[in-house]
DNA sequence: GTCTATAATTTGATAGAC
DNA sequence: GTCTATCAAATTATAGAC
């Protein structure tokens, strides 16, 4: 059932994982258009310009990826189990995608892209910030500016592991940082 | 004395200030002649290709910052502030400079990049590691796996912390990340 | 919704004069 | 070492037929 293709989506699909693997300035239109087998001017009736297309994968990205964390207060009381459930997000998508998170590959171009672009990789990394904190603010126990910085230790160190990982092409050096946070939890 | 214009340098300058604000892919070698002031034919009578460019860019960056760094061993026994003096050279180059960890974004864009630049981001990422290794190893007391994986969460977290603080335009972003790891020294 | 065709610009790079 | 001139290719994007 329902084999109907959904253009709009393949885009999405493929821009994402180049823009994963090499940035937003690295591919063109028309490598989207090659990877989803139209033509480039197919791919502006669906996204009138580029930038479109870097907003539109950004804002899906961060829906699915905080969508697949589930409920933070499923963690209150349990900050470990917190950093290791949120690791395993940052895992997932490096060893199954084989690709960085698509927000650190942003983030890292920031000055070199479309404001909405840009902005789109911001909200990322709030939404993220706030997702954590609430998990790891233990009702009261812990207080939320320690949370906070928790947080931000937690998501910063996911984030460059992932791109020391890549660059060293080897998954050990990841698994050497959530060790690391795990044994190190700021208790 | 000594106002002789060195070019070759002015062009890495150039480069270097770009990549850093918007990645390799982001500039062209017409744009560093215009910040240069000389046409981009005299770019490429100092650098063949573009590639050539990156790859001093990167190479320059890590000398420089390795040295910044100073004899890892006046820090064995106290981690804490080995630790703490590595911030500082991330700090500067945030605050100074206003820009990312050069290869942060290099890193970023791996799958993006010629292969020579990949590779200087790649080698800035070990000798960082190697540094931090030997500053954290305190003779034995620590142990060199111990001393690794600390060292991989600290050098991962201050990248991390750099995209982080960059995207959301705000430098306390970074300095959380900095006081978590010192309040979190895995002892 | 997808195509062909094309416009306008930018890109990395070279040849050869000065 | 720097320039002018130029190239071939690639880029984002649009107009208009089907």
């Amino acid at each position: 059932m329902s084999e109907i293709r959904n253009t709009r989506d393949e885009i999405l699909d493929a821009a994402e994982s180049m823009m994963r693997t090499a940035g937003y300035n690295a591919f063109s239109t028309r490598d989207v258009a090659a990877s989803v087998d139209i033509k480039a001017a197919s791919v502006h009736y669906h996204f009138p310009t580029k930038s479109d297309i870097g907003a539109a994968v950004a804002h899906r990205y961060t829906q699915r990826f905080i969508d697949s964390l589930g409920d933070s207060a499923a963690f209150k009381g349990n900050a470990d189990k917190a950093v290791a459930h949120y690791a395993d997000a940052f895992r997932t998508a490096l060893v199954r995608d084989g690709k960085l998170c698509l927000c650190a590959v942003l983030g890292a171009e920031t000055g070199g892209l479309p404001p909405e672009v840009a902005a789109s990789a911001r909200i990322f990394f709030e939404r993220n910030l706030e997702w954590l904190t609430a998990a790891l603010n233990e009702h009261g126990k812990r207080g939320i500016p320690a949370a906070l910085s928790r947080a931000t230790l937690v998501l910063a160190s996911l984030e460059g592991a992932m791109i020391l990982s890549k660059s060293l092409a080897n998954q050990a050096v990841f698994e050497r940082v959530v060790r690391g946070l795990l044994l190190t939890p700021g208790k």
